[in-house]
DNA sequence: CCTACCGATCGGTAGG
DNA sequence: CCTACCGATCGGTAGG
């Protein structure tokens, strides 16, 4: 079913285009990867790019919904449950991980500056929302005396690389052995931001009482 | 002397030049940042600032120095010190944040990516001389006992990302008040990373022991 | 530091 | 999904 469970080739071509796309604009920026480039990664021509997107641009917007959408839904549902905060916290951590890691597509790419693009509103309003969303969790836990607050401004900025640095090891070690483990990755934006560090293990029990699944649909 | 202590329009135009390409490429990627907007960021006109550099990539090269070399420099010298691997590494990250803090140019746009384009190769080495440098110091944190061998793995880049966050902070909030605290940073790193975060407090005064300044030349 | 200009390459269209 | 093609824009040069 998901696509990461088949081979490339096998993929239609749309999706093909997704994937080439994905890892050009990793690579050299979204100005810098051309429609000639992506083309000729799927081994078609440039313009038959045109035949199943409307523009280049977007290709990069079906990619934000993977990369922003998603990712801001799933913090909004967490900013509201009532769990602690430090719970919900790892909770959303441990879901992005994975999220980046299962991911079929380079998101890298995806910086923060292509939103305010003209066209891109729906997206720079999906940051919006994720930002308030890691904020109000934050700002729980810090009134909630869980979270220190020389930690809490990097928080945001750390899920961010976090989930690059799980892509890049999903792209370059397919082998699950080597593979970084999203708990533990986790678990060290908790260990940073505790004020009592010690307390992670409850927190981490506290997450599997409630019952709470990595979930979350398929990829395409 | 340093340019941070001088308003931009009063820099010579080479420095100015430098500073809206920082800005421009950190907003929308090297190839996204035309020649021409620079030129009218700085208020000439676009064959002008090929008076000044050879080419377009000649002043991302200019730029990377900034970005790699100095750090790998920095990295490379603490890598081969003899105090603790914990109190090398605290002073590591306290020394990058401050770097990129008092930057007068926006590096953000400095991806990895860029150092395999043809004639970067300089930046190729840098950006290995640092990894492999940051690389010693966690192998023998971990030999020593010092540090956890499974947060070591994230620390290259959560560096990476705190550095863009602090260049971010120094950019947005000119006022020393609400500026990130450079060793809040250093101390979020080295919280995850410790096997024994209590010691943090004696790794931090080690550190005051042996003396280490935040140093490094200026900027220009 | 300017005006004038050029070859190459870009995203996208026409028409099958 | 292709060939043929186009207007716009790119980095860079010539010559003052």
């Amino acid at each position: 079913m998901s696509l990461r469970h088949q081979s490339v080739d096998a993929w239609p071509t749309r999706d093909r285009i997704l994937y080439e796309a994905s890892r050009l604009i990793a690579a050299r920026g979204f100005h810098g990867a051309t429609t000639r480039d992506i083309a000729e990664g799927v081994g078609i021509r440039q313009p038959s790019v045109f035949n199943h997107f409307a523009s280049k641009q977007d290709i990069l917007a079906e990619l934000m919904v993977f990369d922003l959408t998603v990712p801001a839904e799933r913090a909004e549902q967490l900013s509201f449950e009532t769990v602690s905060p430090a719970s919900r916290l790892y909770r959303y951590a441990a879901w992005d991980l994975r999220w980046y890691q299962e991911m079929p597509f380079d998101l890298r790419g995806m910086q923060e500056d292509l939103v305010n693009m003209p066209g891109m509103e729906e997206f720079q309003q999906a940051l919006e929302r994720w930002t308030k969303a890691i904020g109000r969790i934050l700002d729980q836990g810090l009134a909630a005396g869980e979270f220190r607050a020389d930690a809490a401004p990097f928080v945001p900025a750390i899920l961010d690389t976090l989930s690059w640095e799980f892509v890049r090891s999903s792209h370059h070690h397919a082998d699950d052995a080597t593979r970084l483990n999203t708990d533990d990755g986790a678990a060290f934006v908790l260990r940073g931001l505790l004020v009592n560090p010690d307390d992670l293990e409850a927190v981490i029990g506290e997450v599997a009482q409630t019952g709470g699944r990595p979930g979350g649909g398929g990829t395409s």
